[in-house]
This record gives C-alpha cells, structure tokens and sequence, in this order.
DNA sequence: ATGAATCAAGAGCACTGCTCTCGTTTTGGA
DNA sequence: TCCAAAACGAGAGCAGTGCTCTTGATTCAT
C-alpha cells in the first residue's frame, strides 16, 4: 500500500543482507562487520540499525535464508527420482545436501558448525531448518511400504518413546521406532560426513573428498535401507 | 639452565593459557580476548604478545591441549577393556569421546567446529590430533585379526586405493580396504552424531542426549563389527 | 497543510588485536 | 666481577568493531 519509502525498504534490506551473505563468505561468520556493510552502501554504519536492529537479527536472516536454500535443494533432488526409488532419493538428496555445502561452505558452518556463544535461534528457523528433515523422513514412509529395513537394527532404548512418539506426530509418518532411530542415525552420519569435509578434518588424510563422499552416502544408504551396493564408478 | 626467568616465564605461559580456555568456555572461542586475558593477570595487553605472538598461537596452544586430553580420554578408556573385546572397547572409546565432549563443551568446538577464518592448523597439532583416530585403527586391527567383518560392506573407490595405502602406512595397520573405510564411516558418524548433541541441533528433537548417543554408538559400532546387539537398558 | 513517523548522518563510548617505544631487570660471557 | 645483550612490563597509539544518542531532513497519513 505505502508506496515508495516501503519498496525502498524492501529493497535496501535485500541489499544489506546479498552483502552481508557476500561478506559471511569471504570473511566467515563471526567477522561479519555491519561498518564494513554499510561503507560498501554508502551509507553511515547507524543507518543500518534501521533495518536491522543488532548483528545476530541480520545472523537469522542469513539462517533462514540458508536453511530455505538447504531444503529446496533436497526437495528438489528427491523430486527428480520415481517415487518407489527409495536408494536413488537418498543419493539424490544427500547429494544435494553435500553440493549445497560444498558450494556454501560459510552458509553451511552458520547453520551446523559451531553455535554463537549467547546467540539463540529464534522460533523463526524452525520452520525452515525442518524441511530437510521433512524430505528424509518422507524417505523412511517409502522404505517403510516397501517393507526395506535397516541392515543393523537399532536398539530404540525406552527412555526415548515419548521422543518418538512426539515426532512422528510432527512428521506425519508412521514409521516404526527402529527405523525412525535408524533414519536419524542415517541424519547425523550424513552431516557429520559433510561436516568432516567442509571443516578440513579430512585435509591431510584424503584428496578427493567428492569421491569419499560418495562412498559413505552409498554405505549409509544400504545401512538404513538395505538396498543392494551401486556398482564401482 | 638459566633459573628464574625460565621458571616464571613458564608459569605464566601456563597461567595465560588456564585463563585463555575459562574464557574460552565462558565467552567462546571467537571471542577470546587478550586484553581480557592481560586484565585479568594485572599486566599490560602488550605484554601477553611476549608469550604468545599472536592471538592464533594461544589458539594454537589451546587446540593442541584439547586435541591431548581427547586423546588420552580415549587410550584410557580402551585400556580399561580385554584387547579382544572389540565391541566393548568400541563402545568405552565412543563414550569417552563424548564424555568429554560433553565436559568441554567450547574445547570440542575448537577441534571440530567451524574453523576460525584465516587461521590455519599448524603442523603441531597434527601429531595430538592422530591420537584419537589411532585408537580407532587399533579397534579396525583387533577386529581384522577376528575376522570381525563390517555389517554393508562399504565399495572404497578406486580413486581412494593411493590414500588408503598411505594411510595403512601412517597408521602402521594392514586391514584391507573395506575395513578401513567402514571404520572412517564409524569415525564420521561417531563425531557427526557429538557435533549434532553438542552444536544443539537435537536441542527440541531428543530430551536425553547421553541415551540417544548410547543407542548410536551401539548401533554404529555393530554396523562396523559386525557383533552381537546390546541387551536393552 | 500539518503533525507524526521515518530516515540518514555524525559524534561518541567502550571494546578489540596489534605495534612501537621506553625504561627496567635479568642473564651469560669475558 | 662487570657489562653488553637479551628479555621484559608498561603505556601510548592505530585502525577497527558493535552499538547508542542526537540532530536535522524527508516522507507519510490525516
């Protein structure tokens, strides 16, 4: 409605945060310097404060912006397999999972590398942060009517059923407690590779990472869902 | 030698450092301070920069520590079990890596969170850092000589036959080549699943972390050794 | 048209890592 | 034992940071 001064608005924080993300890439995440963005504007650092009122409300942005981009990769990935291609929608999307944080080392290490001392994520990146879960869990429905099955069954311990039971509800599955556990351990192996990677814990240890990658989301894959090994590249 | 000045140069070297990790702990490890560290002791900022020429070196010096104790954590732990008990010893090493993970909270960060922008590891910590993963290769060995074999076995790429070579030779061990990629997926799925419990990624999804990292462990160490379930908690 | 809301700018505060200088203290060799 | 050299602590200073407050101009809704 309000005309000009809104889309001037609109547009100006858009800009702040392209910088910004532009300046999380080359400088890393905790040298994020709000003067620096306002000089390549051209406007006075206060001025910023504007639009957003501290550095870790511009941090959020970034966040769901990069959580968004994760989950739309994903889905996007599962989307080009068959349906009942349970093994290829995992190499799908753990792929692009890995591609995404190959191409977006920065944006990867503010969402799974280490939390801002005094920074809590706010309510507002839940949502976004859920969709790739969302995309892996749809992975568990379809192994689970196929009736595939972890390789090496988990041991679901008691103290978890509440857990469980709580977030089948908010992923609308039915997946049975074994094969949720085996799907979360699937979850955590997948980044923890990722992570590995793009931290350089695997520098000096092995030279192609791509490679190695592919390995391990094959192997987690058979794990969780049984299928046969794909055939030596 | 040389008497006093040697001795006090030391100890204040080691009281920089004691202070540097409470910081570290209490502010994280981006916001480390020598000026706060130099106010703290009574003395001049300047000062500090006789013992440690820059800030990275003190991080440095922190790293080496943290990657020390991890270290030691885990030979402990493993020397608590019979040699031949694979699975146990698995599951001491596991749990001993994430005790104190767990305990260091802002250390474990250091060694396997995001990495400080423009710092680069120096050879120093190469040495502290292979302890931990020599523990591993020395599980992958007993099982080996057991004829233990990994659950899915894992298809090492051709690509990685020249890295796995070179790593059998640092690590002095002779475990073929599916093993020992099995065992870097345990070891990526082992630190993956810390980094998610610590880093807060589980924060509103598991309510008891130290079960779901035992559930884990369980479930990853018979991925890889092939051995019997646990019996229920 | 006018009062209210919004905005950019500048000065300023308290902080950071780091450098350089200056006067003092300790050290090791002649 | 004496003395130059090395090591040291303190302080000032530079360039940078996030953030606040005030001041004056611009745009908005009535």
């Amino acid at each position: 409605m309000t005309g000009l001064r809104a889309r001037v608005r609109a547009e100006l924080t858009a800009e702040i945060t392209a910088i910004a993300r532009r300046q999380v890439v080359t400088e890393g995440a905790g040298n994020l310097s709000l003067r620096a963005i306002a000089r390549e504007m051209g406007m006075a650092s206060s001025a910023i404060y504007r639009y957003f009122s501290s550095r870790d409300e511009l941090l959020t942005a970034l966040i769901v912006e990069s959580y968004n981009e994760l989950g739309a990769a994903a889905e996007a990935a599962d989307a080009t397999c068959a349906r009942s291609e349970v093994m290829q929608r995992w190499l799908a999307v753990s792929r692009a999972a890995y591609g995404w944080a190959t191409a977006n080392p920065a944006e990867y290490a503010l969402l799974f590398g280490t939390p801002v001392p005094g920074y809590a994520a706010p309510p507002d990146t839940i949502g976004p942060a859920s969709r790739f879960t969302l995309v892996l869990v749809g992975l568990l429905d379809e192994a689970d009517r196929q009736g595939l099955d972890a390789a090496v069954k988990p041991v679901a311990d008691p103290a978890m059923h509440d857990d469980l039971e709580r977030l089948r509800e908010m992923t609308a599955t039915t997946v049975g407690n074994d094969a949720f556990v085996a799907g979360m351990q699937a979850w955590t192996a997948l980044f923890g590779a990722i992570s590995f990677i793009i931290f350089g814990q695997l520098n000096n240890v092995i030279t192609d990472h791509d490679e190695f990658f592919g390995v391990l989301a094959d192997l987690i894959g058979r794990q969780v869902f049984a299928a046969p090994a794909r055939p030596r590249s």
